[in-house]
DNA sequence: TTGTGTTTTACGACCTCC
DNA sequence: GGAGGTCGTAAAACACAA
């Protein structure tokens, strides 16, 4: 059973749902969108998502829940020079600093990569090198492969399967070289081929994120690991936290693990932990951030668009809900965080009401009944379990709101120290 | 290079809800 | 019964100091 969840995948396609994102993250490396509800150009996938999801978002209420939550609109919905931080003319001037509209930032992004692939150099030298030689190669097909393999194992949630990418979407994958699926013990999961994340969006994204979180990245020189590569002086591998300096919103520091499991690396049981990458755990987070409990439909929405299973993807939020709380517990040390301390207070707060959350994402029905704004929105179907909650959830979201409201303004604040920083 | 501590995936047990 | 939730835990991946 277990087994049969795995996601052969994760990292085969890693780079498949750049498209989706890059755009408009690329665009303003800061750019903290939950782009599944906007329209990036780009983006195929998006168009089911918007009939589906967004075009459901376009009513007030959802607007209303993503302005405030959102530090920035992506590109492509704001229009590149339209966007305005909800906060603050200095989220304006760090916008304004960013140097690169997303297509450049896209075209960079392949320069290098096609570089580091061309050469196989792929900076974390021997890892990703293996990588490149399965599955970029197979680009389009292997990532088919592996996901009809992952439909056949997982089978499950239909979601997992995606149809055959895009040639933009290949060029990603080739970019990533996501390595080829082991096979472990009859399962079979993904070799996060990782990517030299450093030549994926959004790295660039972690970078000056990491340069905003006023961190020491430039400064502690020990930290070029294997992934420097080629790129533009973005070191992503020191980002991992260190316990002793949380930063704020630590994963985005850490650059993804440029692990690359050596590919005939199995475990004894099994269980075999993939390592997800920089994108997988970017649009995790954003996807988080906007709802710290995802919907069926979301859930099934990231799980294609990450080539993840939904299993994944719901212990993935398992697992960082636990990891709030478990901050929340040590948390109280004000020390501990420049600017995420906020974070983890407003996660804190929304955690008395954790099953209650739900209400902030989708049930629009919820928001319908509590945000007058809503009332036009076609209610959104409740998750049939989350609906038991959502009479209680009416009361607790406007709170909740407030808190995404706070939220908004401490992730734009957060910008402008990356501004500072910059 | 190694040892140690932390973080990240993944699971099982158990619970609640429909 | 099946879904998802928390909680606790295992183990890989990682960072960093010695």
């Amino acid at each position: 059973m277990v087994s049969h969840y795995y996601n052969s995948l994760p990292y085969s396609q890693k780079h498949t749902a750049a498209n989706l994102a890059y755009a408009s993250a690329a665009s303003q490396p800061w750019n903290w969108t939950p782009n599944y509800h906007h329209t990036p150009p780009n983006h195929q996938f998006l168009g089911e998502v918007d009939t589906s999801h967004a075009a459901h978002h376009a009513a007030a209420a959802h607007q209303m829940y993503y302005n405030s939550h959102h530090m920035f609109h992506s590109a492509a919905a704001a229009g590149a020079g339209d966007w305005h931080s909800p906060a603050s003319s200095t989220a304006d001037n760090f916008v304004q600093n960013v140097p690169t509209s997303a297509h450049q930032l896209m075209q960079q992004h392949h320069h290098h990569s096609h570089a580091v692939a061309g050469g196989g150099g792929s900076s974390s030298s021997a890892s990703s090198g293996s990588s490149s030689s399965g599955g970029p190669a197979g680009g389009g097909g292997g990532a088919t492969q592996l996901n009809e393999t992952n439909s056949s194992l997982g089978g499950g949630s239909g979601g997992s399967t995606e149809t055959a990418p895009s040639n933009h979407q290949q060029q990603h994958i080739a970019e990533g070289l996501p390595s080829p699926p082991i096979t472990v013990s009859g399962s079979e999961i993904s070799s996060p081929g990782a990517p030299n994340s450093a030549s994926s969006p959004h790295h660039h994204l972690a970078h000056h994120l990491s340069a905003a979180a006023g961190n020491n990245n430039n400064n502690s020189p020990s930290t070029h690991n294997n992934n420097n590569n080629n790129n533009n002086s973005v070191n992503n591998n020191n980002n991992r936290t260190s316990p002793s300096k949380p930063q704020y919103y630590e994963w985005m520091k850490k650059p993804a693990y440029p692990a690359q499991p050596q590919p005939g690396k199995t475990r004894t049981k099994d269980k075999y932990r993939v390592v997800y990458t920089d994108f997988q755990r970017l649009e995790l987070e954003k996807e988080y951030c906007t709802s710290r409990y995802i919907t069926i439909r979301r859930k099934s929405e990231l799980a294609q668009t990450l080539s993840l299973s939904e299993r994944q993807v719901k212990i993935w939020f398992q697992n960082r809900r636990a990891k709030e709380r478990k901050q929340n517990k040590k948390g109280s040390d004000p020390n501990v965080m420049g600017v995420g301390v906020q974070h983890t207070d407003y996660s804190q707060l929304l955690d008395a009401k954790a099953k209650l959350e739900p209400g902030l994402h989708l049930p629009h029905s919820l928001a319908h009944s509590m945000n007058p704004m809503a009332m036009n929105i076609p209610a959104m179907r409740l998750h049939p379990h989350l609906a038991a909650h959502s009479h209680s959830l009416a009361a607790a979201a406007a709170h909740s709101h407030q808190l995404q409201q706070q939220h908004s303004a401490q992730m734009s604040a957060a910008a402008a120290v990356g501004t500072l920083s910059m």
